[in-house]
RNA sequence: GCCGGGGUGGCGAAACUGGUUAGACGCGAGGGACUUAAAAUCCCUUGGCCGAAAGGCCAUCUGGGUUCGACUCCCAGCCCCGGCACCA
C-alpha cells in the first residue's frame, strides 16, 4: 500500500503499480466509484461498448483496446461534468459458448459462470469504470424473459413468421446458419462446407424496413465505413417490374413462328420479372425462371418435363453457396415462350441456376447484349444477342463481342421510338410507356432477406411459441414467460435437423394457451443476434422484473450517446439492433427509432502483420502484461500504439517507453516543489496541452493525446528541471482518462479529499496558451529559410519588416520582391 | 469487378480547413555522465547523399498537373487492408 507523501519530500518512493492499482480498485470498489446514480444523475452520457462473448480463453487484447477506448471517453465525459453510464454484460448465449462445453464436455451452465467470473476479474483488473451493479448476462432468465418478449412483439406485429426455406445447413455444427454466417461456401465458424436443407424456420421481416432502415443512416454519427456497409448490405435497387405474357399453345397456335408440339400443361397466363435496366427490355430475347419458381411446372411443356424436372433435381441438391459463386451457366429450356411487351416478340422461357428465388421476383429478362452473365448463358446456349444501347462511337449494328454495359455516354438504338434516348431518359420513358399498356411497374427492390431466427440448438432462449392442432401458432402468453430453458444433459445436435428440446416430451407438451387441448411447444431456440439485438435497452433498467425497461429512465439514458465497436459487427448486431429499435418504437415502447447516435469503429489489433487468432498462436493475453507493467501503462501503451480507429500492430517494443513517462509523471508529482512562481513558458504549455487532450479525446484520437502530455511533461523536466507544484496539478486529470490509478493516487498526493474524476476538467486559458510573441517563418520563393519572433499583435508591415532584417535571410532576398504574400500567424513569402 | 480505408525514417507514427526548413511523441540505434561494474536514471546525436566546416542537394508509393507554396488539391497508374459480389 502506497502512503502519500507530500509534494516536495527529499526521497519520493518509486513508482510501484500493482500496489497502486490494487489500493485504488479496492477504494473504487469500497466507495461505488463508478457506479452511476440512474435515477439522479444530471447531464447523463451513455458509453457503451460492444458487451464480450466470455470465451474461455478470457479478454485478449483486442477486447481490451476496445474497452480502454471507451473508458477513456466515458472518464472525459465524467471529468467534464456528466453522469456517465458504462455498463458491461455478457453475450453468452450460442453456438460459440455452446460448441466449446461440447469439446469440453461440460455443460454450458457450469462452463459460463466460470467465463464470467474470469471476464469480471480481467475487466476490474483492467481498471474500466463500469458500473458492475448493472451488468447483464443474456443467458440469466431474468434476461432473456424479455428476449421472449421482444420476439412475442413482432410475433403481434406480423413481423415474425414461419416458412420451409431453404437454407444453410453446416453439417458440422449441425445447424443453420444465416447468410452472413457463411463465408464462401464454408461456414464462418468451423470451416465446413455448407449444404442446403429445407427447414421450417422463425423469420423476422426486417425486409419490411430495408427502406427506413437505408433512409436513417444519413441522419446517423457513425463511422463511414459501417455506415458503407450497411448501405451495401441493404442493396437498395431502382428498376421495373416488367410482365411478359405467356403464349398458350391453343390459344395462340399458328399465330406466330411457334411450333408447338405439345400440350401445355395448365394456364400460367404471365411472367413477372425485376429488371434495374428497363430501358433495355426491346434487346430482352429470351426470360429466365429460377428452378424453384412456382410457375416452372405451369410453363413446362411434356416434351421438356423430363430435363426440366432433372435439372431441378440437381439444383435442389447443390449447395446454396457454391451456386452462388460458379460463373458457368446452365439451364434448361422450359418448351414455352412469352411476349416482349415491348417488341412484341415472341422469346424462349428457360430456367437457370444464375436467377435466384430469394431475389426480385425470381425471374429475369434477359438481356445478353447488354448484361454479362446473361451473355454468358446465351453464347452458351446459341441464344440471340442484340444490340439496343450503343456508345458514342458504335454504329445501332455495331457487333457486340462482348457485353455493352457503360451507361454513362450511351444512347438507345433499335428500340424504336425511344432510339436517342439516353439510358436515364429511356429507364423512365419506356418504364412509362409500359406502365401504360400495364406490362410494367417502377419498383425498389432490396438485397436485404428476412433474418432468420431460429436455431436447431440446445443452448439459446426458446422461442416462446406453442403449436396447436386447432389453433396453430400461439404466443406463449407473457405472465408465463420466461419459458425457461430446461437443463438437460443430452444437448448435443444431431443430424434431424430438429433441436436437442424436441427430444424432451416431458419438456414440450403443453396444454395450448388459448384452447386448452395438448399442444407442443417450438422447440428451436432463437439466434444469439436476438439476445444483442436490445440489450443496451436493458442495461439502464436491470433489476426492473415487470418490464424490460423503464419508460423514464429509457427515455433518460437513450439513445446510447457513444457507442464503440468493432467494425465485424457492421452489417450483423448493428442492422438488427437498428431493426429491433424500430419496431419496438412501431409499437410504442420507446420514444426514438434509431438506437446509437453515435458509433465508432475502433481498428483491429493486429499481431506480427496478422490477425490475433488461436491457430496462429499470435494472440496477446493482457494478464502478463498487466500484471508486468501495470494496467494503467498497459491501457496508455494500447493507446499510443496509433490511431484508435485504424488499431495497430502490438509488439512489446515501446511499452517501456510509456512506463518511463508514467514514472516521470510520478516523479514530478512527489518531487513538485512549491515556492516561488511557474515559468510562464511551462505554463503556456500547460494550456496548449489542455486545449490539445481535450480535443484529441473527443475525436478518439488517444495517440496524440498521449503524445502532447509527453512532450509537456519533457518540458516540464527539462535539463533536470524541478517543476512547480501548479504545473503539475492539472496534469493529473489530464491522464486521468488513460491512467486512471495513478492519476487517483497523484491526485491525493496533492492533498484532495474526493477523487479526481469528480475534481473536473482543468480549464483552458486560451491567453495563456497563445503567450505574447509569434514565430512567423520567412520563405523566399516559397522555399522557408528561417523565422522571426514577433509581437502577437504586429501587422503585416512589421512582419515584413522583421523578416528583411533578418540576418539569416538576407542573402537569399531579391532586391525588390514581385510579390509579398503573409499568412496572418503564420508565414511570410517573398516572391521575386 | 464494385464500394470503403490506407501507402511518410530502422520501426509504431505526427503534421490544424494547402502555409512555421516534413518526421512531433515513442521504440530501436550510437555517444557521453553517474557506477568498481552492470541495471536504472540523466544528457547529446539519429531521413538520405555530398562536404573538414559553412552549407548544399534529394526525400511523404510512381508519373504528370494546379499554386508564391502540395504529405494535403486535380489527373493517370501501382501496391496493401477491409466489405460486397451470378442480387438481374
Amino acid at each position: 500500500m502506497t502512503q502519500p507523501d507530500r509534494p516536495g519530500s527529499a526521497e519520493p518512493h518509486p513508482y510501484d503499480p500493482s500496489a497502486v492499482e490494487r489500493k485504488w480498485r479496492e477504494r473504487w470498489a469500497a466507495q461505488g466509484t463508478n457506479r452511476t446514480d440512474i435515477e439522479r444523475g444530471e447531464r447523463p452520457f451513455y458509453a457503451l461498448m460492444m458487451f464480450p462473448y466470455p470465451s474461455a480463453e478470457g479478454l485478449h487484447v483486442g477486447n481490451l483496446f476496445a474497452f480502454t477506448g471507451n473508458d477513456i471517453f466515458a472518464r472525459f465525459q465524467r471529468l467534464r461534468g456528466h453522469s456517465v453510464f458504462e455498463p458491461i454484460g455478457f453475450d453468452a448465449f450460442g453456438i460459440h459458448s455452446e460448441n466449446h462445453a461440447l469439446k469440453l464436455g461440460v455443460h454450458p451452465t457450469e462452463l459460463i459462470p466460470r467465463n464470467v467470473a474470469n471476464f469480471t476479474r480481467q475487466i476490474t483488473s483492467a481498471g474500466l469504470m463500469v458500473d458492475w451493479s448493472r451488468a447483464v448476462d443474456t443467458t440469466d432468465p431474468s434476461y432473456y424473459k424479455w428476449t421472449q418478449w421482444v420476439f412475442l412483439q413482432l410475433f403481434r406485429r406480423g413481423l415474425a413468421y414461419r416458412k420451409k426455406a431453404a437454407v444453410n445447413w453446416c453439417p458440422n455444427d449441425k445447424t443453420v446458419l444465416a447468410n452472413e454466417q457463411v463465408e464462401n461456401g464454408l461456414c464462418e465458424r468451423c470451416g465446413a462446407t455448407v449444404e442446403q436443407r429445407f427447414l421450417e424456420q422463425w423469420f423476422f421481416r426486417i425486409t419490411d424496413y430495408a427502406g427506413r432502415l437505408l433512409a436513417n443512416l444519413d441522419t446517423l454519427d457513425w463511422s463511414q465505413t459501417t455506415k458503407s456497409a450497411q448501405r451495401t448490405w441493404i442493396g437498395r435497387s431502382d428498376g421495373a417490374e416488367i410482365r411478359f405474357r405467356v403464349l398458350d399453345p391453343l390459344q395462340d397456335a399458328g399465330s406466330a413462328a411457334v411450333h408447338v408440339t405439345s400440350e401445355v400443361t395448365s394456364g400460367a397466363s404471365e411472367i413477372v420479372v425485376f429488371t434495374t435496366r428497363p430501358d433495355t427490355v426491346f434487346g430482352a430475347t429470351y426470360l429466365v425462371l429460377a428452378p424453384e419458381h412456382p410457375l416452372v411446372d405451369d410453363v413446362t411443356t411434356g416434351d421438356q418435363e423430363p430435363a426440366v424436372a432433372a435439372y431441378r433435381k440437381r439444383t435442389a441438391a447443390q449447395d446454396l453457396v457454391s451456386r452462388k459463386t460458379t460463373r458457368d451457366k446452365t439451364g434448361v429450356f422450359t418448351g414455352s415462350y412469352a411476349v416482349n411487351p415491348a417488341t412484341g416478340e415472341i422469346i424462349p422461357v428457360w430456367i437457370a441456376d444464375y436467377v435466384l428465388m430469394e431475389y426480385g421476383t425470381g425471374a429475369i429478362m434477359a438481356v445478353p447484349g447488354h448484361d454479362e452473365r446473361d451473355f454468358a448463358f446465351a453464347r452458351e446456349f446459341g441464344l440471340p444477342i442484340e444490340r439496343v444501347v450503343a456508345g458514342p462511337g458504335d454504329g445501332a449494328h455495331a457487333p457486340l463481342a462482348e457485353p455493352f454495359t457503360d451507361t454513362a455516354n450511351a444512347r438507345l438504338v433499335n428500340s424504336e421510338r425511344f432510339d436517342g434516348y439516353t439510358v436515364d431518359d429511356a429507364k423512365v420513358a419506356i418504364t412509362a410507356w409500359l406502365e401504360e399498356k400495364h406490362a410494367a411497374r417502377a419498383i425498389v427492390n432490396y438485397r436485404l432477406h428476412d433474418w432468420c431466427i431460429s436455431r436447431q440448438r440446445y443452448w439459446g432462449p426458446p422461442i416462446p411459441i406453442i403449436h396447436c392442432d386447432s389453433c396453430g401458432a400461439v404466443p406463449v402468453p407473457e405472465q408465463d414467460l420466461p419459458v425457461l430453458l430446461p437443463n438437460i444433459p443430452d444437448f448435443r445436435p444431431d443430424d434431424s435437423g430438429v433441436s436437442p428440446l424436441a427430444r424432451h416430451e416431458e419438456w414440450y407438451r403443453v396444454p395450448c394457451p388459448a384452447c386448452g387441448k395438448p399442444a407442443r411447444r417450438e422447440t428451436d431456440v432463437s439466434d444469439t443476434f436476438l439476445d444483442s439485438g436490445w440489450y443496451f435497452l436493458r442495461y439502464p433498467s436491470v433489476g426492473r422484473d415487470d418490464a424490460p425497461f423503464d419508460a423514464a429512465v429509457t427515455q433518460k439514458w437513450l439513445p446510447v450517446d457513444s457507442y464503440i465497436g468493432g467494425n465485424e459487427h457492421a452489417v450483423l448486431h448493428l442492422m438488427y439492433s437498428r431493426f429491433l429499435t424500430m419496431v419496438l418504437h412501431d409499437a410504442g415502447h420507446l420514444g426514438f427509432e434509431e438506437p446509437f447516435t453515435k458509433f465508432r469503429a475502433h481498428g483491429l489489433i493486429i499481431r506480427d502483420g496478422a490477425k490475433m487468432s488461436k491457430s496462429k498462436g499470435n494472440v496477446v493475453v493482457p494478464d502478463d502484461y498487466i500484471a508486468r507493467w501495470g494496467a494503467d501503462t498497459f491501457r496508455t501503451y494500447l493507446m499510443f500504439l496509433g490511431p484508435f480507429e485504424e488499431g495497430g500492430d502490438f509488439r512489446d517494443a515501446g511499452i517501456s517507453g510509456v512506463r518511463r513517462f508514467l514514472d516521470r509523471v510520478w516523479a514530478s508529482v512527489h518531487g513538485a516543489r512549491t515556492d516561488g512562481e511557474p515559468d510562464p513558458d511551462v505554463v503556456r504549455k500547460l494550456h496548449q496541452t489542455i486545449r490539445k487532450v481535450g480535443d484529441d479525446i473527443p475525436r478518439l484520437q488517444y495517440n496524440t493525446a498521449i503524445a502532447a502530455m509527453m512532450e509537456y511533461v519533457n518540458v516540464l523536466r527539462r535539463g533536470e528541471r524541478v517543476p512547480h507544484r501548479s504545473e503539475v496539478e492539472p496534469l493529473v486529470p489530464l491522464l486521468a482518462p488513460f491512467a486512471p490509478h495513478v492519476a487517483e493516487d497523484l491526485w491525493e498526493t496533492l492533498g484532495h479529499a474526493t477523487g479526481v474524476f469528480d475534481s473536473g476538467w482543468p480549464e483552458f486559458d486560451p491567453a495563456l496558451a497563445a503567450g505574447d510573441a509569434m514565430t512567423i517563418a520567412v520563405q523566399v520563393n516559397g522555399k522557408t529559410r528561417g523565422s522571426v519572433e514577433v509581437a502577437r499583435d504586429a501587422g503585416e508591415e512589421v512582419v515584413a519588416a522583421a523578416a528583411r532584417g533578418a540576418p539569416a535571410i538576407a542573402k537569399f532576398l531579391p532586391a525588390s520582391p514581385k510579390k509579398v504574400i503573409y499568412v496572418h500567424g503564420r508565414l511570410v513569402n517573398f516572391v521575386g
